[in-house]
DNA sequence: AACAAAGTAGGTAGATTTACCTATTAAAAG
DNA sequence: CTTTTAATAGGTAAATCTACCTACTTTGTT
């Protein structure tokens, strides 16, 4: 009996990387890569001529990112299966991939065979977890900062505390919100109210205020 | 016998307390209050029509304040003396008036009385302290900050450390340089060399530090 | 005398924070 | 069902901080 090979396509700026991926998958006569492409934009400038079953995607690209294509492929064609590719192995990145609707994670130090057994199983499952995936989803994606024991100051809500927990690791604004997958004026809208709440004047206020109330 | 009177110049913008002193002394046959102004810089105009023994100077005042003044003062005119007036009692500022030559120092809620013989004091004698003036002198000016005991640390100067407490109470350096009386730029400078020894990205960073090693 | 360290202060540029707004959405509370 | 809250995010402007420089003076030490 004769099955349709799974094509696949490879989306990675290293190209070398992308290469090796693409020699790991040759091992296999039911895999097809039927393109690559340096980044998002021109992954789906070659998508209008080849269509995939999967791809293969990398966080960390220029010109359009991992989870930027990703929600267009979403939005575009719901049917296309994703594997995300990543360096960084963040309970926060793994659960924000895949409550976009990513199909599977894998760690970019992850050995062929796991790369093969994902592919092979997301075209014909729809989904590949490893085992840290299902514990990252456990924790609900992160380990959030919660209020100390005996605290009875004003009202901090939950994301509050997330970013005032942040805020204390020396992460600007910017770079919280990269880690919160939200935007920096969400941050800082926070962080506005969490100073009024606390009576800051500014950061180093809040950050005294978090040392007094045991947050840090 | 016939003593001639202490002329006096009043130096302050405001100028309903302007004319409070000036009924205050015009008690004294042996004052006369020669001439007022608004700032440092009418000061300076009126002085040269108007010779004067003793100024009565205003610490805060806009167009040109009563610290630039003083300095100027000691600068052109070395024989006149100089009250300075403020409304805040700090140990930082006593000495750094006194360290510029100031003759006198009043509190604006003072009484009376002591104006009164503050003037003539320092019309006399050259020299007119009140208690808590000699206090802040022995202490030198200020209580400075200093390593606490068994700190281990990178070496951090005494003016390092003082720069490092008032940013651990939230003044932005423009404030701590007022408050030190140097620029904006040492503050800065003293700020970089404190992130650069304690290995801090920013503001956080060093408040941080202070806590865990016992400066605030 | 030469050198190092501390304190002072300026220039320029860019990043970040702060201070005001407005506005939408979802969830919780009344 | 209306109201409130939390969370989201955008605009504009000013203030502040950060990161590079350079330079001078004083003090103390080889």
């Amino acid at each position: 009996m004769n099955v349709l090979p799974i094509r696949i396509a490879l989306v990675d700026d290293q190209k070398l990387f992308r290469g090796g991926l693409k020699m790991i998958l040759s091992d296999r006569p039911d895999f097809k890569v039927v393109f690559e492409a340096d980044n998002g934009k021109q992954f789906f400038e070659r998508l209008a001529f080849e269509p995939v079953d999967v791809v293969i995607l990398d966080v960390e690209m220029p010109v359009m990112d991992g989870i930027e294509t990703l929600e267009m492929i979403r939005d575009k064609h719901p049917d296309i299966r994703v594997i995300m590719l990543t360096m960084h192995d963040s309970d926060r990145l793994i659960n924000h991939l895949m409550q976009l609707g990513a199909n599977g994670f894998l760690l970019k130090d992850e050995n062929p065979e796991i790369v093969r057994t994902a592919v092979e199983r997301v075209g014909q499952e729809g989904i590949f977890f490893r085992d840290y995936v299902s514990k990252a989803l456990l924790k609900g994606g992160r380990q959030k900062p919660t209020k100390p024991e005996g605290y009875f100051g004003p009202n901090i809500s939950e994301r509050e505390m997330e970013v005032l927990a942040l805020i204390c690791q020396e992460f600007t604004s910017k770079e919280i919100a990269e880690k919160l997958f939200i935007s920096a004026r969400t941050v800082e809208g926070h962080r506005r109210s969490l100073q009024d709440k606390t009576g800051s004047r500014n950061l180093v206020g809040l950050v005294l205020y978090a040392v007094k109330n045991g947050i840090v």
